[in-house]
DNA sequence: CGAACTTTTGATATCACTCAAGGGACGTGG
DNA sequence: CCACGTCCCTTGAGTGATATCAAAAGTTCG
């Protein structure tokens, strides 16, 4: 196995951009420069917060983090989840100010790219372009699919479809093991993910187990039934556009 | 008052991307020749369905049109509300099939734009891409923003930021008259909107009539109170990053 | 071993949904 | 100009899903 396999597979902005593009050795080595250097933030520490300027662009090489607005009575509302592999938004920086807060689930590392940076990457590297702006579009498609989720979904299959959305993204940039991936996240942000209550996350979370469709302890999340599942949310993947969705 | 004041108070779409970008007459003339020739399309009628290939970009110059999802069990979600000026993903040529469906509310006026045009039109002028990345950045923010509705604000409220919402969007490319704008949609549309069901939203319309704060009739929508309307949904137009915001 | 945090449980309250029927408005054809 | 059908809005009554409040049990970690 050379290098270039290895490092494939421990890049996850590399595996997720060739889930559907075919990359460079070239490309690879420009995208393997940006993620040099990545620092370490703690978990639940804002990465940027709303009203600030964005001075670049976010990206996720290990760990989990996520978007949030929240309101002035203190209920909030998660819109996103950033796994590795994960930028924000490309043209953030052509914004005054972010509408919405960035921050650390768990601990991560994050590389901090400067818009003259990305500006560069683009113009060099046409495939790398192309790839990019295809995630802002599965980006936009996942928002949809949410607020499908949040508009007109049971709260047992809002739960469920989450998870087999995790399950499907995880699996693009390899981090899970089987059926099975690392979700470090309190019972009340997966209640801010899908509007319900925590008291009311907490039971459907009890009626998955109880059907046997999932374990979440410590962290873990391992789904037992995947095919139930997915039909207990009327789960279909297309939305993320992975081309080779990998089985159970 | 000379003709490119009077083609920039016609042409929606230079009068959004205006609202926050200055463009050159030789950009304004670029966007209205890719505006000509629009044709008519009659209310209800579907511009592209899910899982349709995407050919290309569509570009609404008059009416109203929606994008939705619809369940297998007929529920449906409407994702966003396409206003004159307004258009498809730029680069939804990018992947292979639609993720949702967009359908005409009213009577509109479209134009089919072929991938390369937008290309073109990209590469010669960098103003306009500038202003359209903008866009797509404003909608993804918009669709945050309807996540937040719907997960976490009550019936009255859903509504009454939808409603705020649409003005200022309707401002921007000056289609209001006063606080008051043409809504071509049924109550079981906007149902579909603010993930209530029509029942309800009926009862909420009549509790934002009762107290003072809209007038809804014909199609036509008006804000009676629009202070108050905004404090009732905690509405900051932020989000949408329009530059002047006009006055009531 | 104790403090702080998270998950779980129980009881009650409420917002919003469903079903079903009654009114309007609008258009069409006689 | 009226009669009728259709579509949409409105109303009422009963139900159900989810929220809220409060406390107990479990977990994590210094």
């Amino acid at each position: 196995m050379n290098l270039t396999a290895q490092t494939n597979r421990r890049n996850p902005l590399i595996r997720k951009l060739e889930a559907f593009t075919l990359l460079s050795d070239e490309d690879r080595a420009a995208l393997e420069r940006i993620s040099a250097d990545p620092r370490r933030v703690m978990p639940g520490m804002d990465l940027i917060r709303e009203g600030d300027k964005p001075r670049g662009v976010f990206l996720i090489l290990d760990g989990m983090a996520y978007r949030q607005k929240i309101r002035a009575s203190g209920a909030r509302q998660i819109t996103a989840y950033m796994l590795p592999g994960d930028t924000g938004d490309l043209d953030a920086a052509l914004l005054g100010e972010m509408d919405h807060t960035i921050t650390t689930f768990s601990a991560c590392e994050v590389v901090n790219i400067a818009p003259g940076t990305i500006a560069e990457l683009i113009q060099a590297h046409p495939r790398i372009a192309r790839a990019l702006r295809r995630t802002t579009l599965v980006d936009e498609g996942t928002l949809r699919e949410w607020l499908m989720n949040i508009g007109c979904r049971t709260a047992l299959e809002r739960v469920a479809h989450l998870f087999c959305e995790l399950l499907v993204r995880m699996q693009a940039v390899g981090c899970t093991n089987g059926s099975s991936y690392l979700l470090p996240v309190k019972q009340a942000d997966l209640a801010a993910t899908v509007g319900l209550s925590s008291v009311h996350l907490n039971r459907t979370l009890q009626e998955l187990r109880r059907r046997g469709l999932i374990k979440l302890e410590r962290g873990r999340l391992t789904i037992l039934n995947l095919p139930e599942l997915q039909a207990a949310a009327e789960f279909r993947s297309t939305y993320l556009h992975v081309r080779f969705q990998a089985a159970a």
